[in-house]
RNA sequence: GGGCGAUUAGCUCAGUUGGUUAGAGCGCCAUGCUUACACCGUGGAUGUCGGGGGUUCGAAUCCCUCAUCGCCCA
C-alpha cells in the first residue's frame, strides 16, 4: 500500500535510500555500446591536497547535471571520476605539516619516508573527496575511478615522454627558473604570486676602467653585483652616448665589463637612465645578455647562499651578503644613496617564501608545433568554448608558444624516465640499444648521454664497464593532467573504452585553469590521439566568499558542501548551485556559522577563515545569543572528538530547500488526490471514491485550465532543453522554477480542486494531473535526483501507467526514465494569451479585497463590461473566480454599468466593478482613482510625446510605431474609464 | 604594464539582437491556520541600472573615459 508523504520533504532519508538503489542497480555505469550514442565527461581532476569546496561543489553539480541530462535523452552517458596526485602542492602541504607538528624536514627522513607520509595523506584525502562528491548523488562511473599516479595514468606517461623524447620535442636545457630556495625546486610560473614587500632602492656608482669617471646606476639586489656582466645605456642618450663600448672596472672583484647600448632594457627617463646586467639573476636582463651574447654568472646555491662565484661571500646568506655589499661598497666610496620602496617580490605559492630567478638544467616540451596544432583546433571551431569569449584567453596564452619546463625537484610524482651515462662510446650505445625501439638515446650538451626508455634500466644496462644514473627529477603534475581524457580510457592500450568514448564531449571547468590545463590537453591529446579530447569547453563562474575572495583549498575559506547538504538537502544546495551557475558573474556566497546551541546564525568574519590551530587549542566562535563556544566547521582542523561543532550555514540555500518542499507538497497534493477513500472537503460526511486509472484523454474533455498547463509545460520542456544545450543553467533553473511553482502550483493545482471533489470530473482532472507530474519530475532529475525519485516511486505505486492522450506504463527509475519531449501540439499561444486576461482579472479581485481589507469569507461580486466575444470567454471560465477570488461573475457585456458603490478597477479590454454597499469608503475609492488616474496619464504624456517626436515616427520601423499607438489607445481607453468612475464616485 | 569580466532594489543575482511602465529570490510592510505546503498563501513598497561624456528617434543594453572590484598574463 502507499504510505501517506509526510508534511515535509525530509532529504536525509531520501539521500541514503536512492544512492544505494541507483548504485545497486548500476545506474551510474557506462560502457560501450553501438546502439547508443556516447556522451562522455572527465571530471577536472580535484588534487589530493585537501577536502572540496563550494566551487567544487557547483563545478560537480553542473557535470552530474549535464550527464543525467544526456542519459535521460539516450546517449551512453560516462562521467570519468579521479583525481590529481598535485606533486608539488600535496608534498608541500604535507611537508608543512611534517615541520609544524614534528620539526622535521624532508632531509631528515629521507625520499622513501616521506613519499610514503604523501601516500598515506593522499589516501586520506582521496577517500574524502570521493565520498563528497559521491553524496553529491555525481553519477559517476566509480568503477572507472582514476588517479594520476596509478599504474594505468603511470604508464600513459611514460609512454608520452619517451614518444617526446623520441621525437625531439623534449630537450634538456639551461633556463632561467623561478626557484623556490625552501622546497629547493623549480616552480612554474603559475605557482608564483606576487606581493609588495618593503626594500631599498640603493644608488652606486662604478668607475670606468681607464679611470676617465663614473658612472651611477641603481639597484635593489646590490649583491647581484657580483654577477654583472654589462653596463647596459639607452643607445640615443645624449649623457651616455659618448661612453658605449667602454670598459668597467667592478669595484668588488676587479672584473671588466663592457658599456653596452640596449634600447629594450633601458628606459633612459627613469633613475640615472643606466641599468646593471645580470643575466643569470633577472628575466629581463637574461633577455639582454641573449641580444649582446653576455656571459652568465650564476652566484646562488640551490639553498639561497651565494656560491663559489662570489668570491669572498661564497657561503653566505643572499640577504646577509646584500647588507655586506653594501657596506663594501660604501668604504669603496662608490655609495650614493639608498632610500625605502616597494618591491614587487615574486613568492612561491607552495612555500610563500620570496623565489630567485636561477640558473639550472631542466627538462622542456618544445612547444612551436605542438602549441600551433592546438590554436588551429581552436580556430577551426574542432573546441568551442562556452562562453566564447574564453577563446581569446586560450589562443593567446598559446601564441607566446614558450617551451614548457616540466622538470621539479621533487620527491612525489612521475620521475623522469632519463638515464645518464658519462662513459659510453657511441658504438657502445649502439651495441647496447642499437635495435630497441624501446630505448631512445641522444648526446647529451654536457658531455656523455641521455637515454630515454620504456621501460625501467638496470644500473649495469651498458656492461659492467659503465654505469647509468637516473635522473632524479619528476615531471610537473600538469604533464600527467595534460593526459586525462586519453589516460583514463586506457591509452596506450587501444580499449573498446577509448574507441568509444573519445573524443569526449564537454570539459566542465573554471577559467583559471584554461592555459594551465585545458590547452595542455589539448596539445597532448592531439599528440597522442591524434584527435581533440573534447568538443566543447564549458567555463563556469567562480565561487567567491563574502567577502568577493575566490574560495580556495590554501585560503581557508572553502566551504564544505557536506555541511550544506546536512542542513538544506543535497537536492536544495544542487538547485541552487544550478541557480547560479550563469554566463559570466563570479558568485558571492556569504555564510555563517550555526551555533549548536540556541541554532543562531553567526556571520562569518575574515578572522574565522584565518585562524588555525595553532597548539593544542583550536578555534571557537562565540555566540552572541546563548554565549556558547563551540568549535566550528573549516578547512584547517578537525574539531575535537564529541565536540558540538557549529556547521557552516547559508541562508542562499533556502531557495533550493524552499523550492524542493514546494515540489513536495505539490505531489503530496496529487498523490492524496489520486487515491480513493478522501474525505470531500466540500461535504466531510462524504469520501471521494474515484481512485486514479489509467486511460485515454480525448481532446474534447480537457478544460482551458488543463491545455493551459500543458501548453506551458510543453514551452517549459522546450526551453529548458535548449538551455541545457547551451550551457546556461541559471536561466534553465528559473526557467523550470516559475514553472513548477508560479504556474503548477500557483494556478493549475488551485483551479483542479473542485474538479477534483467532484466525482464526475475528477477522473480527467486526475490524469491530466498525473501526466503533469510525470513531465515535471522527469524535467527535474537532473536538478534534484533524489527528491524526483524519490516522488516517481510512490507515484509508481499509484499510478504505474500514465500520460496523455494514452497512458504508458513507466520507468522503473526516475533517472533512467527518458528526458520530456511533448508533443509541439500542445502548445497553443491564443490560449495562453486568453489565460493570462483571467489571471489578471483575478489579480484585480484580489487587490481590490486586499485593499478594503475584505476577509476570504466574504463572497464578492463582479461586473465586467467588455466586447460580447471577451464576455463569452469571461462566462466560459466563471467557476474559477469563484475558486480562485471567492467572487461570482454576476454580469458579463458591452452594456454593463458600474454599479453605485463599487470598487472598480480597469483592464487593457475589460474593466471590473466590485459591489461594496456598506464597506466602500466614497472618499478612499476616490483617492484610489485618482491616483490610478495621475499614473495612467503619465505613461500616456510618454506615449505622446513619441509619437510628436517627428524624426520617432520616420526613423523607427513600423512595428514599433504602430506598437507605441496600440499602447496609447489601451491606455487612454482605460483612463476615460476610471475618469468615469471618478465623475461617479464624485456625484 | 597588457588582456578579460564585473559594477542593476537592503542582500545575492537575471535582463537574449537597443524599443511600452527594468525583473526574480531573500529581506521588508500589511494580512491570512481558505485541510498540499507558515520551508506557505494573498496583496504591497523599494532602483538617477557605479560617475561623466558620446552615438541614436530611442541606451541598463553600443562607443569613449574615469573610479572601484575580481581573475588571467607579464
Amino acid at each position: 500500500m502507499p504510505t501517506e508523504l509526510a508534511k515535509q520533504y525530509e532529504a536525509a532519508l531520501a539521500q541514503g535510500r536512492w544512492l544505494k538503489f541507483w548504485d545497486e542497480n548500476g545506474y551510474f555505469n557506462a560502457d560501450p555500446n553501438p546502439a547508443k550514442k556516447p556522451h562522455t565527461i572527465m571530471i577536472p581532476l580535484p588534487n589530493v591536497t585537501g577536502a572540496l569546496h563550494m566551487g567544487h561543489c557547483l563545478n560537480g553539480t553542473v557535470q552530474d547535471l549535464l550527464t543525467r541530462w544526456r542519459r535521460m535523452q539516450g546517449y551512453e552517458a560516462l562521467w570519468m571520476p579521479g583525481t590529481d596526485h598535485a606533486g608539488i602542492a600535496t608534498q608541500a602541504v604535507v611537508e608543512r605539516r611534517m615541520f609544524e607538528e614534528e620539526k622535521l624536514t624532508r632531509h631528515d627522513i629521507g625520499r622513501p619516508a616521506l613519499v610514503e607520509r604523501i601516500w598515506k595523506w593522499k589516501d586520506q584525502y582521496e577517500a574524502r573527496i570521493l565520498n563528497q562528491l559521491k553524496q553529491l548523488g555525481s553519477s559517476c562511473d566509480w568503477r572507472r575511478t582514476r588517479f594520476t599516479l596509478d599504474e594505468v595514468c603511470s604508464k600513459a606517461v611514460r609512454e608520452t615522454f619517451f614518444k617526446l623524447f623520441r621525437d625531439d620535442l623534449i630537450f634538456r636545457g639551461e633556463r632561467l627558473v623561478n626557484w623556490d630556495t625552501h622546497l629547493q625546486t623549480a616552480v612554474a610560473n603559475d605557482e608564483v604570486f606576487h606581493e609588495t614587500v618593503k626594500g631599498h632602492f640603493w644608488t652606486f656608482t662604478y668607475p670606468l676602467a681607464d679611470g676617465s669617471g663614473t658612472i651611477a646606476f641603481s639597484t635593489t639586489r646590490p649583491e647581484t653585483m657580483l654577477g654583472d656582466t654589462a653596463v647596459a645605456v639607452h643607445p640615443e642618450d645624449e649623457r651616455y652616448k659618448k661612453l658605449i663600448g667602454k670598459m668597467i672596472r667592478l669595484p668588488l672583484d676587479g672584473r671588466e665589463i663592457p658599456i653596452i647600448a640596449d634600447p629594450i632594457l633601458v628606459d633612459r627617463n627613469l633613475g640615472t637612465g643606466v641599468v646593471k646586467v645580470t643575466p643569470a639573476h633577472d628575466y629581463n636582463d637574461y633577455a639582454c645578455g641573449l641580444r649582446h651574447k653576455l656571459p652568465l654568472i650564476n652566484l646562488l646555491s640551490p639553498d639561497g647562499s651565494l656560491n663559489e662565484n662570489a668570491g669572498k661571500w661564497a657561503g653566505r646568506d643572499r640577504y646577509e651578503a646584500r647588507r655586506e655589499v653594501v657596506a663594501e661598497m660604501e668604504r669603496l666610496g662608490h655609495f650614493i644613496s639608498v632610500e625605502d620602496r616597494d618591491i614587487e617580490q615574486a613568492h612561491s605559492d607552495r612555500s610563500k617564501t620570496p623565489v630567485e630567478p636561477y640558473l639550472s638544467d631542466q627538462w622542456f616540451v618544445r612547444m612551436e608545433t605542438l602549441a600551433e596544432n592546438a590554436m588551429a583546433v581552436v580556430r577551426d571551431g574542432k573546441v568551442r568554448f562556452y562562453p566564447a569569449r574564453y577563446t581569446k584567453t586560450y589562443l593567446d596564452w598559446l601564441g607566446e608558444k614558450r617551451d614548457w619546463c616540466i622538470s621539479r625537484q621533487l620527491w612525489w610524482g612521475h620521475q623522469i624516465p632519463i638515464w645518464y651515462c658519462e662513459t659510453a662510446t657511441e658504438a657502445e650505445m649502439k651495441a647496447a640499444f642499437g635495435g630497441n625501439a624501446d630505448v631512445s638515446y641522444r648526446p647529451n650538451p654536457h658531455g656523455g648521454w641521455l637515454i630515454c626508455s620504456r621501460t625501467d634500466l638496470p644500473a649495469d644496462a651498458l656492461g659492467a664497464a659503465h654505469s647509468l644514473r637516473r635522473d632524479e627529477d619528476v615531471l610537473d603534475t600538469w604533464f600527467s593532467s595534460a593526459l586525462w581524457p586519453h589516460e583514463t580510457l586506457g591509452w596506450p592500450e587501444q580499449t573498446p573504452e577509448l574507441a568509444y568514448f573519445y573524443p569526449t564531449s564537454v570539459l566542465v571547468t573554471s577559467r583559471d585553469i584554461i592555459t594551465l590545463w585545458v590547452a595542455r590537453m589539448v596539445i597532448m591529446g592531439l599528440y597522442n590521439m591524434g584527435q581533440v579530447p573534447f568538443a566543447h569547453v564549458h567555463v563556469h563562474p567562480k565561487i567567491q566568499d563574502g567577502f568577493g575572495q575566490t574560495m580556495s583549498k590554501s585560503k581557508g575559506n572553502g566551504v564544505d558542501p557536506l555541511d550544506l547538504i546536512d542542513k538544506y538537502g543535497v537536492d536544495a544546495v544542487r538547485f541552487t548551485m544550478a541557480s547560479l551557475a550563469g554566463e559570466s558573474q563570479d558568485v558571492r556566497l556569504p555564510v555563517g556559522y550555526e551555533c549548536p546551541a540556541c541554532g543562531e546564525f553567526i556571520p562569518q568574519t575574515i578572522e574565522h577563515q584565518k585562524a588555525t590551530p595553532s597548539g593544542g587549542a583550536k578555534p571557537r566562535l562565540k555566540c552572541p545569543k546563548c554565549k556558547a563556544t563551540p568549535q566550528y566547521s573549516s578547512p584547517w582542523f578537525t574539531p575535537d572528538e564529541g565536540e558540538p561543532v557549529a556547521r557552516t550555514v547559508s541562508d542562499r540555500f533556502e531557495y533550493g530547500r524552499n523550492f524542493c518542499n514546494k515540489l513536495w507538497n505539490a505531489a503530496r497534493f496529487a498523490m492524496l488526490n489520486l487515491e480513493a477513500g478522501v474525505p470531500n472537503p466540500d461535504e466531510p460526511d462524504k469520501v471521494l471514491a474515484k481512485a486514479y486509472t489509467p486511460g485515454r484523454v480525448a481532446d474534447g474533455d480537457l478544460r482551458l485550465e488543463d491545455r493551459w498547463i500543458l501548453s506551458r509545460l510543453a514551452t517549459t520542456v522546450q526551453n529548458v532543453t535548449t538551455l541545457l544545450g547551451e550551457y546556461h543553467f541559471d536561466a534553465a533553473t528559473r526557467a523550470i522554477r516559475d514553472f513548477t511553482w508560479n504556474e503548477f502550483c500557483d494556478w493549475y493545482l488551485e483551479m483542479i480542486k473542485a474538479r477534483l471533489r467532484d466525482e464526475s470530473t475528477r477522473t480527467v482532472a486526475q490524469r491530466v494531473l498525473v501526466t503533469v507530474l510525470d513531465n515535471l519530475l522527469r524535467t527535474l532529475s537532473p536538478f534534484t535526483p533524489f527528491i524526483c525519485e524519490e516522488l516517481w516511486q510512490r507515484l509508481g505505486e499509484i499510478a504505474p501507467e500514465r500520460g496523455l492522450p494514452t497512458p504508458q506504463p513507466v520507468a522503473a527509475a526516475a533517472m533512467i526514465a527518458p528526458w520530456p519531449t511533448p508533443p509541439e501540439g500542445w502548445r497553443d499561444l491564443k490560449l495562453e494569451n486568453r489565460f493570462a486576461r483571467l489571471q489578471e482579472t483575478i489579480i484585480a479581485v484580489r487587490n481590490v479585497r486586499a485593499v478594503y481589507g475584505i476577509a476570504s469569507s466574504v463572497d464578492l461580486s463582479l461586473h465586467v463590461r467588455c466586447a460580447p466575444e471577451i464576455a463569452t470567454q469571461f462566462q466560459d471560465v466563471a467557476a474559477q473566480f469563484e475558486n480562485l477570488a471567492k467572487t461570482c461573475l454576476k454580469a458579463a457585456g458591452v452594456d454593463v454599468e458600474r454599479p453605485a458603490g463599487a470598487a472598480s478597477f480597469s483592464l487593457s479590454d475589460a474593466d471590473g466593478y466590485i459591489p461594496l454597499a456598506g464597506v466602500i469608503d466614497r472618499a478612499a475609492e476616490l483617492a484610489r482613482q485618482k491616483k490610478e488616474a495621475e499614473k495612467l496619464k503619465g505613461f500616456i504624456v510618454g506615449h505622446q510625446k513619441k509619437l510628436g517626436n517627428e524624426s520617432f515616427v520616420a526613423k523607427a520601423p513600423l512595428e514599433v510605431v504602430a506598437q507605441v499607438r496600440e499602447t496609447l489607445a489601451n491606455l487612454e481607453s482605460q483612463l476615460a474609464s476610471v475618469e468615469e468612475v471618478i465623475k461617479q464616485l464624485g456625484e
